[in-house]
DNA sequence: AAATGTTAATTGTCTTACATATTGCGGGGC
DNA sequence: GCCCCGCAATATGTAAGACAATTAACATTT
């Protein structure tokens, strides 16, 4: 490991590169045991707090996890989807509110990246994952529900969805454009009727996907997307801009 | 702001989620500038070191950067499509490498997500986007071109087909399902035929999108699916997995 | 043998200090 | 009057040392 520092820039950032480098090219194992902050200190030749900055840089991005105590130290964590699905949640939120990202712009990419999962989920659907969208679509026929909550249910029905096409690398993709896009879906406000409409494009893709019939899921899809987009459409002109508009 | 801490957890990482907060709600407004070290430690009764690690961890998000000097402190950052990407491809590459996600699971998600760009690239693809495949598919007829250099240009291809959507959310999730896919290529051996056959098909992808022709763009995308997965079935009995495999 | 106290190692935090970078202002020279 | 130089103010970047908290291993005692 390379432990020269350049003096113009942030040591800090430097050590982080350094050790990030290690861990990525696989030179520093999964759940191996960094050296102690001290030890990091004198081979760096640095302080322990710059030391320390280095490793909550590392740990913001989830790459380590540190531990108190006799055997304590910094590991390095695998990077589980979970976790890679959390991170990328956060940073997709973050585009979408801070580039002020049209509803329709972000609501395209994810009908067209969701269409992407239909043939897979049609030919590997399993039945817990037919009984996750119809549980969904129960709990959507709800009286009283909040519109909230009703898009939180319908963001669990996509991501059930999107699982079921039994690829972990597509879930996780989709999982930053179906999540990220609840604070947007969050300012439709939905009546009984346009309830009921949704709930009956989820039933009609549940239906499609139950039989495997492709080219009825994607109609229900093509007309769910539609439908939405023209929801949407009302809440434009009283949007207001969270942030500046992007300079693009 | 809240300012009480618990202190049971880590202080530097509730400091950085309550900022974080803050800056996703929009209470803190992108190139606003945060308070001054001094300030925050005064205001959550830290010290200064605890603060800097929070601010640490949100700069390895890019979500502040820093300035030194009179007028110099945090900035909120406005999380550019660019950044966003960069980091959505090392937490992509991370991924794959960490996890030993096989060759089939992430290319089958490329071309999915890839297909999925296809009917809005017939329809909105520019010249300069044309322009872009054409330059790509020269590069790779070029001799004496290393593998690495012919999959570096393959990625590129395939950016410049995923940017003819014209959507820059399903530009961002591409390219890091694109990017992250470039070791996992790099591992192919590519003989002068095999290049040739490639080189067709892009051939075939560039022609259909210029002239509008979703089917045979989807032809064509399919069979460079399955030929890139042919390439790839021959490197999995010799490939080593670079960690752990994933305990899923 | 089991329970308990002790010790060592390590991270988390505080305090203080100095180095460095940048801006803005003011004074002196032309 | 204008320009240039230098100094002060303010902020981040880094250093050094200390103490607290936590944890596991070891030694000790019952």
């Amino acid at each position: 490991m390379k432990t020269e520092l350049d003096s113009a820039r942030d040591y800090s950032q430097q050590i982080a590169q350094t050790i990030r480098d290690a861990i990525i090219s696989g030179d520093l194992p999964v759940d191996g045991r960094l050296p102690s902050e001290g030890d990091l200190a004198m081979r760096f030749n640095v302080s322990r707090p710059t030391v320390r900055e280095a490793l909550k840089r590392l740990a913001a991005q989830n790459l380590i996890r540190t531990q108190r105590g006799a055997t304590g130290g910094a590991f390095v964590n695998r990077l589980s989807f979970e976790q890679a699905q959390e991170h990328m949640v956060t940073t997709a939120t973050l585009l979408l509110s801070m580039n002020a990202v049209d509803f329709e712009t972000a609501a395209e990419a994810r009908f067209a990246l969701e269409r992407a999962c239909l043939p897979l989920a049609c030919t590997r659907r399993t039945p817990s994952h037919l009984a996750s969208m119809r549980a969904e679509i129960a709990r959507q026929s709800t009286d009283g529900l909040t519109d909230e909550d009703f898009c939180a249910s319908d963001v669990a029905f996509h991501r059930a969805l999107v699982d079921a096409a039994g690829n972990p690398v597509m879930s996780w993709h989709m999982a930053g454009a179906v999540e990220a896009m609840q604070p947007l879906m969050n300012m439709i406000t939905f009546t009984t009727r346009s309830r009921g409409q949704i709930i009956d494009l989820h039933e009609s893709l549940a239906v499609a996907l139950t039989i495997g019939d492709l080219a009825a899921a994607n109609r229900a899809l093509d007309a769910l997307s539609a439908y939405t987009l023209e929801l949407g459409g009302e809440i434009r002109a009283r949007r207001g801009v969270v942030h500046q508009p992007a300079p693009l």
